[in-house]
DNA sequence: CCTCGTCAATACACAACTGTATGGTTAGAG
DNA sequence: CTCTAACCATACAGTTGTGTATTGACGAGG
């Protein structure tokens, strides 16, 4: 069952506790009890604490900006991509989002690269917008508006984010000239 | 200058530092340090760290629900009342809610007590829109929305957070029927 | 002025965690 | 089969924090 550990399982294993227990369980000792196996295995891989976060971090980007891009990228620009983006944002799972941001709370480092993420999906996000009908002028507004009411879902209980009207919130999203 | 500290003190010490700092601020080590006092002091107004996390949840409650609501109550109820709610979420610093959720991340305790809270801003969110002319069938809805698009706030930087467009935010908040 | 209740300092025992050093085990290339 | 690199266990020293026990300081009311 359980084999021997690669710096990579170290890492996905990392984040999926951050997800479940947040940033205080960051910590070698738990995680290699958790994992059954001793702290000598952590800084084999791993120079120290330091170290680990980095690669979670590291991680996290990764995942969080190009694996979300190229996805929607499958469909074809205009409304119908907004409208899926919406969907597909709608219905991911924030508890991995929720322990970043949990994180960035406590840590100017981190929340400096979360920044730059916020900043990167927001213009992708706005660009969608534009894409699909918006004119210039309010697409970077709504986008923020969107974009903060999706990571809302992200600190509120996992019921409050699962009634989250999809339908009402593609509506808004719909540019219908004033 | 330094006077001797009452409970009052360390509580509001205690949310002073959750905002700023994160929930993993919050030790009886430091707080004193910074207080310039010994963890003696501590130890005197609270019986252990849970009892002063209890008490920090408490004032934090208080604060969030009936504070808020009485201020906004001076206004008439109707839209100008959803008008001044959404302005007051919108200019409140948002770092202390921050801490908040932050701490909630990693304690199911405090995430039981924060959803408390949410579900009552909600419910008298979606009055206060009910109230401005909204139909009973999406003022849930709505209500949700903005409400997690203030709340998205909490969870961004400060820069991002300030450029909330408020009058584009009251305008989604306007009933019109489509 | 004195004393009693309130607040604070200090010292100690203990627990959780980090990082290092060193040696042991195991899989797989040759 | 054997050798080596990759992985893991264990033991130790150091740090940070908790909680308790005891004594000290200080100010307001009798």
């Amino acid at each position: 069952m359980s084999k021997r550990l690669k710096k990579e399982d170290w890492v996905q294993f990392g984040l999926q506790t951050l997800a479940k227990k947040g940033p205080a369980a960051l910590k070698a000792d738990r995680l290699a009890a958790a994992l059954k196996v001793s702290r000598g295995s952590f800084y084999w891989h791993f120079e120290n604490l330091a170290t680990f976060h980095k690669a979670l971090l590291d991680e996290w980007i990764r995942f969080a900006t190009d694996e979300v891009v190229t996805r929607i990228e499958q469909v074809e620009p205009g409304a119908a991509r907004l409208d899926r983006l919406l969907e597909i944002a709608n219905q991911a799972d924030p508890s991995l989002e929720r322990g970043i941001r949990a994180w960035a709370a406590s840590n100017t480092d981190v929340a400096a690269r979360v920044e730059a993420v916020d900043q990167m999906r927001l213009q992708y996000l706005a660009n969608t917008l534009r894409d699909a009908g918006w004119p210039d002028a309010q697409a970077d507004g709504r986008a923020l508006l969107l974009y903060l009411s999706n990571l809302g879902r992200v600190v509120v209980s996992e019921t409050l984010a699962r009634a989250v009207p999809l339908a009402e919130l593609q509506a808004s999203a719909k540019y219908t000239k004033d």
